[in-house]
This record gives structure tokens, sequence and C-alpha cells, in this order.
DNA sequence: AATCTATTTTAAACCGATTGCAGAAACAAG
DNA sequence: CTTGTTTCTGCAATCGGTTTAAAATAGATT
């Protein structure tokens, strides 16, 4: 079996006897070219098994068809979910994606935002770790960038998000209405430094429901399953709150082992909403209500937006922010009280 | 702010009084040019915010420095983590990496392999979820191959695979040893023909207990959580085994919350190992006893042999198995019987 | 037959690098 | 001063496409 080359422009020209041009032309179907030439140049080209090379194509093009995407984590899955409904909808546009994942080490996240100055993508889809202090970073990058994260309302790249504030908010109220009154949020504190607001939705429906000093509420668990897991270990070994709202399935995964080793029940002695809807949330021992956020429909917007975006520069800077949906499962009972 | 083309090596060349191949030479550090003109030229470069056009080059060098990867699912975190993995080994090596996912569909493999023809890749790594049939197509990519699978001998394509049926023979001879007798296989059938040897691992532990019959002790869950749950449902609401195998953590988690609509408890009624040892097993309401598969060698094998197949096309084709490990948690219990 | 126009095709530049080969410069030796 | 080496630099081809502008051909009009 000889080394075969790959057929190129230049010899489906030679032996169709036209010019490469004519080739290329006709592969692209323009409509220079004669109809009759075209269909045999094409029938020639599928006979010859013919490839487009990408690489000559976007050199010459100066595109390259890809579009690189920085994701914070590969642990919870819901950023799997997310990058695999991008994949999608990018696919669907002929665009390929390169998949990073920052592992919420700031200094990993800032060498990622360097290599991608390297890396030639036509746009990017970020979701920061860290504040925005990337701003030069992105800037740097000289090219359509869309943030999945809150920002404020000048910051100069498209982004989109979602309303975790009124999440929390309309959360924590279903829980006080199901008759809940020592409850506690539990995530990870560090997020708030870069826009996570569902500390605030939080203590906005329990202060506006008459609870004092809000903020004590609040347990820090890391940012990784193991040490949400041994906070509330700890924690649950010395109180015993009525709920739990955590920042998202993930980590209520992590709390759960703990409320298993101490053998309290979900719903019963214990009720649970966290965020988010990964597949998992439904399924384990005990479904977990949770606040579900829309995969679809986001990775529909981060990728529209950042097309959009590349195919017409000019195009106004978009903010926009989505609502969350109470999904209702088994984690959560009503409470009744003997007075 | 005027759009400012980057710079190239041309308009470097301009810039430092020499022709563009020096500057090419220079930024290569390449010792035909003289160290003075080298340090200048790089320095040069460097304030000018020079950066090579990954596209020209690879045009050049006829090759693309990426390695394309076709996953099966993206639900099933297992596949994340290795993809997390091979991700890490190919940066080192200045590789990028392009995910794509069948979704267990067979239809969607096909058009992904197909596609894969059109990317150009220097490589790929495969995992296949529907038998060898594919031969054809990734001999048609015309590009090394490693395929993380089990396959026959005489497969012309390099491959690393887990040694699934020593794995379910170990995990069903400790079952027995804990002195549960009565234990079922479930998992999806049809992994079967793409060469899953979990069952085979098991009949064979069972069968050399004495145990007659055993195919009748394997339960199809089909290949999701969702159906797995269902038929867990079933099966258990009419059957009480003592103790479940379980293809997959995953699926496992599907098992666990019929386990929790019956009100059966893990392990006092029922005792579980499954596969994988994704983060999730270790957390949840009960930390599951599972067979772990080794996501840095395995990674580490997938990357290394590939890339060194596509810097040396003759070397020999590698079949390699690797083991798993039995990691004790929560999810077994020894069964003590009165006679 | 000559002119004009519309339709097809092609030559050549370009995208931004790499690299074999030839030639220039520097230096040493005779 | 000439010749021979060694070291350094540049020309030009190459990778495989796209595209502008010009040339060739065909068809219509007088």
């Amino acid at each position: 079996m000889k080394t075969q080359t790959n057929p190129t422009i230049y010899t489906l020209a030679e032996k169709a006897g036209v010019s490469a041009a004519t080739v290329s032309r006709a592969l692209n179907n323009d409509k220079l070219i004669n109809i009759k030439t075209r269909r045999q140049i094409q029938k020639m080209a599928e006979k010859e098994g013919y490839k487009k090379s990408p690489l000559a194509r976007n050199l010459s093009l100066g595109r390259t068809g890809v579009i690189a995407a920085l994701l914070p984590s590969i642990n919870n899955p819901i950023y799997t979910y997310l990058a695999a409904k991008i994949l999608e909808r990018a696919q669907e546009r002929n665009y390929s994606v390169f998949l990073n994942y920052s592992e919420d080490s700031m200094e990993r996240e800032k060498k990622i935002l360097n290599s991608f100055s390297n890396i030639q993508a036509d746009g990017f889809i970020i979701f920061p770790s860290f504040s925005d202090r990337h701003e030069k970073c992105l800037k740097k990058l000289n090219r359509p960038v869309v943030i999945r994260g809150s920002v404020s309302g000048k910051c100069p790249f498209n982004a989109v998000w979602i309303d975790f504030h009124k999440g929390a908010y309309e959360a924590t109220e279903y829980l006080i209405k199901q008759g809940q009154k020592n409850i506690r949020y539990m995530g990870f504190a560090g997020a708030v430094s870069c826009g996570d607001e569902r500390p605030s939705g939080f203590i906005k429906a329990m202060s506006g429901n008459g609870m004092k000093s809000p903020y004590k509420n609040i347990i820090d668990t890391g940012f990784n399953i193991e040490s949400a897991y041994r906070t509330a270990l700890k924690f649950l070994s010395q109180t015993k709150p009525d709920a739990l709202l955590i920042q998202s399935d993930y980590l209520a995964f992590g709390v759960l082992r703990a409320i298993g080793e101490l053998k309290l029940r979900v719903p019963e002695d214990i009720s649970i909403i966290s965020f988010d809807n990964i597949e998992f949330s439904n399924y384990g021992t005990i479904p977990l209500t949770t606040m579900s956020q829309p995969f679809d429909e986001q990775a529909k917007l981060l990728v529209n937006t950042l097309l959009s975006r590349i195919n017409n520069e000019t195009l106004p800077v978009v903010h926009k922010k989505l609502d969350m949906k109470m999904i209702l499962r088994s984690s959560v009972c009503k409470k009744i009280r003997n007075k």
C-alpha cells in the first residue's frame, strides 16, 4: 500500500483540465462557475475522496472556526452539562470547541487565559471563578468574549448569568412557608467575591421574615465536595437546623454524606434545597428538591451571542439574566410544630 | 482605537531590517542565527506583542497539534474525569484536544467518526460504544488511533482497557466471602456486545461457588440512570437479593433511588458494589464500595501511546490491560445467617 | 463582420509561517 | 593578496486553500 498523498485542489484541477481557482469555486458552489463544470468537479472531488484542508482554508479566510471555553471545574457535573450543550450548539453552526478547566485555581485560570491568546480561537466563553480583575486579560485576547457570570452594567463584554439572588430568595421563602424556622445557608464563601448572589437572596428572605442577624446563618463549606462533607459533619454534630439551603447539588452530596453518618433522615430530620438540578440530584437515596438552572437556554444564549459578535463586531454588548425554576422532589417536608 | 493588525514575521523583519526567514529562525531559537541577532529579534517580538499564527505554522508543518477524542457519554462523570486527565496530559505536550460525545447512540457515533475525518487532527482517542465494526471508519481516518476498550489480539490499533472481568470476579468473591448468597448483577446488557466483561467475571465467581444457572442473575438496566432506577424499582419490589453488583457508580445512583423509595437500607438490607470510583460514589447518604479504575494511569497511557505513534508511525501496536482496585466503603456488610 | 455585453475561466496575489539551498560576510591560513 | 573555511543571512518554494482583477469565450445586436 503506497503512501497516497491526499488530493488537493491542484491535483483535482489538473485531472479536470481546469485551474485551481475554478476547482475552489466549484467546490464552494460558486454561481460564477458554470453549473455543468461545477457538478462535474464536485462529482470528481467526491470520487477522489477529496477533503478540504481546514488549515489552509482557515489561514486564507483568517478565521479558525474554533471557540474556546474556560470552565471552573470538572468535578461539578453542571459544567459538563453546560459544556456538552455548548458543544452541541456550536457544532450546529460548524464551530469546534476547545474546553479547559481552571479547577477553581486562580493561578490556573490566569495561565489558561494567557494560553488562550496563542490559541487563535474566533471567540471565547469564559466562566470566571475569580472576580473581574481579568478584564485586562480578556481585552488582550482581542476577540469577542462572552462571560458566564454576573457583571456590572458597564462591563464591556457580553454576559449571561443566572438570577441566583431571586432563586435563593424563592427557595428560602418556600422553606419558610413549609414551616421551617432554623434555616442555614451552606456554600463556598469565596464565590461571593465573584458575584454569587445566593447568600444575599437568602438573607433578604430570612430578614424579611423577622429573622435577626441572618449573617450568622451562613456557613462556609469551601468549594469542593470533601470540604463540604467535613464542614457539615462538624456543624451538624453540634447543631440541628430544620433546613439547609445549599449552594449546589454537588456540594449537597458532600453534606448528605455527613447527614448519613450522623443517622439523620432527610427530610424528616432536616430538609434540603440546593441549586442546579444536575442529573444526580434526581437519584441517590433521596431525590433533592433543587433550583434548576436552564442548561439549554443558557448554552444557546452563550453560543449565539458569541457567534453574532464574531460575525459582526459592532453589535451592542448584551447582558442577559436568566431565571431559575424550582423542582420539587423529596428532600423538603412540611414541619408541624407543637407549640 | 484603530484596528491594529497583528504583527507577522514580515512586519518584524522590516522593522528589524532583516529577512522574514531570519525572523522565523530567530524566534525558533535556531543556532544558525547569530546569538546577538537572535536575542535582538526575540526582544523586539516580545515588545511588539508578536504571536505566532498557529494556523500558518501548522499548515507549513503539516500537523495541527490537535487530537480528537470521542467519549460515550456526558452524564457519567467517569468520562469527564478521563477527559480532564487526557486534556492535562495532552497540554503538557502542547497538544489541544477536541472532545465529542456519542451519547451511546450508534448513529451519533458513526456521524462523529465521519466528521473526524474533516477535522484534521493528528490522532484520535476513541471510546467505542458499539462493537468494533468501526474498523473501516477508523482506518479511513488514516491517522494514529488509540482505542479505549477491549479489542481482539489482531486489532490493528493501539488499545488500552480495564480488566473488568477480573474486577467483577474479585468483587463477587468479596461479596460471597461476606456471606452474601443471593447476588445479582445489574448493568447495561448492550455493553457486552462491545466487550464488557463484567458479566462473565461475575458468572465465573458465582458458578465457581456452586451457584447454578447464574445467567438468570443478570439484570439489564439499560444504559441510563433513569432506566436503571425504573428497572431496579420493579425488580426490588418483587425480589429481595442480599447484594447487588452494579456496572457503574453512575447506574448505582439510579438503583439507590429505587432502594430509597422502597425503604430498604444499605447495607443492612442490601449490599452494593459498583464500578469506577467516581467522586460522587464517596458521597451522598451512603458511600459506595466500588472497584476503582485508574484515571491517571489510563489517561497517561492513552495520550502517550497516541503521541508516540503520531511521532513515529512505524511503532508496533500495543494492547494494554489495566487492573482495578477495590475501594472499601460503607455499602457492603457482613451477612450473619441464622441457620 | 464588427461591436458590445454577459458569462466563464484563469493568473496571480495573499494568508503566515518553515526550510533547502545559495550566496555573503568574516576570519584564518598560505 | 588569494584561497579555503566557517558562520550567518536571504531568496524563493512550499503548505492548500480564497479571491480580486483581468482575460477569454460565448451570445446578442446592429
